[in-house]
DNA sequence: TCTCCCATTTGATCTTGATCAACAAGGCGC
DNA sequence: GCGCCTTGTTGATCAAGATCAAATGGGAGA
């Protein structure tokens, strides 16, 4: 648990949520925060838990997931340099899912009580905080509508087109975190995403391990029937 | 299509969002939006509009539905008085959901740049928005977790303690809109809908046509397995 | 009041995905 | 290098929900 004062973070600065508000108001928020390092596996917070920091992942890997009495399930898979549980810091309301790390992880703590405070001295923080929610409540419609509508390879194909896109579209690349977390974050038990990369085979999609190669990203995307409304620009 | 100009609408500057703002910038927004009636069945706006106008749903019923290849899904049944589709109209983005009444309904149409224009120069609206969005989040969160953790009947009995809670905690009451619209809200067949509400027979609902009476909260409430977090107060 | 229409319900069967079981394949410590 | 433990894969069976088909029933209009 090695903590450290803040010191210079020109990512953190570049993050959409901080970009645009008064440099002096960001200093504050910086300087009254904590860079942390994680190890993996560790819970970070509980679903439940009143929201007491905004968290922002600059190195490594977290999970978001909720609980139900019998089994968990994957809401979120954070990659850095993201913001995260923003909506519960917001509105000073206990989380709704639960967060632990996937690997090792550095993350900068924002107290919530700080976050709001500036906020309301801070207009263009609160106006990229606005911005930043409802971009989340998108991407909650679109994956809620992901799981009514497809079915699992379906939803398969359908996210490696994405993780894809989000990394600069290369046709070769690999999944970040273990298969069996995908599985939850998609739906279905591991057994079945083995059978859905099994199905996705004979639609342009080739697999080894963690590696995946989109072979015939026209294929793919047919098969995986894309969202009517394209990807929010961010 | 019937086209007025707003006079005054108390329950409106009464909602959350309008509450708290300058008096002279709400009657800004007021007057220059328009309250409009629209008759059962029609389509609103489609999903991949450009969002141009906030809706306030002010009498009446609205449902809010994504479209896949196949079919439709139910993604929010609207009662009044509650605003819809802020997001879209926040980030000046498409529509990720189409719109139709159910019911004959009134509607308060804001202009999309009217809201974002007024939003930038009135703190307190802009704050409004913000944790209106953050709520909306989390309802989001909680309808993902709904559909990836119970199973159909637990979700039916879920969504009729849900329900019962919003308009009073009466123990008896009845269904709003179509039974076919609701199973498609809660992601199932209209069928399986019927087959629902006999199993939940079993655990302390009585249902004829769309009237429903909860005899034993206690045990609808342990077999539908309600949320760790309780709802959010608004 | 009587029909007709359409939503809903009921029943039978089919499909998808979950569960259970066993096995393969790495990666890591000793 | 060797075994061991975790993770992923494959196969067989099971359960939940979808689909297809047909019957019921309630309400609006004649």
């Amino acid at each position: 648990m090695t903590f450290m004062r803040i010191g210079e973070k020109p990512e953190i600065a570049r993050l959409p949520l901080f970009r645009d508000m008064d440099d002096a108001m960001r200093e504050r928020v910086l300087s009254g925060s904590f860079l942390q390092v994680f190890p993996p596996q560790l819970t970070l917070f509980e679903i439940g838990q009143r929201a007491d920091f905004l968290h922002v992942l600059v190195d490594g890997l977290v999970e978001l997931y909720a609980a139900g009495d019998v089994r968990d399930t994957t809401m979120r898979i954070v990659e850095p340099v993201t913001s995260y549980i923003l909506a519960a810091v917001i509105n000073d309301m206990p989380y709704l899912m639960s967060a632990r790390t996937l690997a090792s992880s550095r993350i900068l703590l924002v107290p919530a009580a700080l976050m709001r405070e500036v906020i309301k001295r801070d207009t263009a923080l609160m106006q990229a905080t606005m911005h930043e929610l409802a971009l989340g409540y998108r991407d909650m419609v679109r994956a809620l509508t992901d799981m009514k509508l497809r079915q699992s390879a379906e939803r398969l194909g359908h996210y490696l087109l994405e993780h894809s896109a989000r990394h600069g579209g290369k046709q070769e690349f690999e999944l970040s975190g273990e298969k069996r977390v995908l599985a939850s974050l998609l739906g279905m038990t591991p057994e079945n995403l083995s059978r859905a990369f099994g199905t996705l085979k004979a639609h342009g999609v080739a697999a080894r391990g963690a590696k995946i190669r989109i072979e015939d990203r026209t294929a793919l995307s047919a098969f995986s029937r894309p969202d009517p409304v394209p990807p929010d620009q961010r």
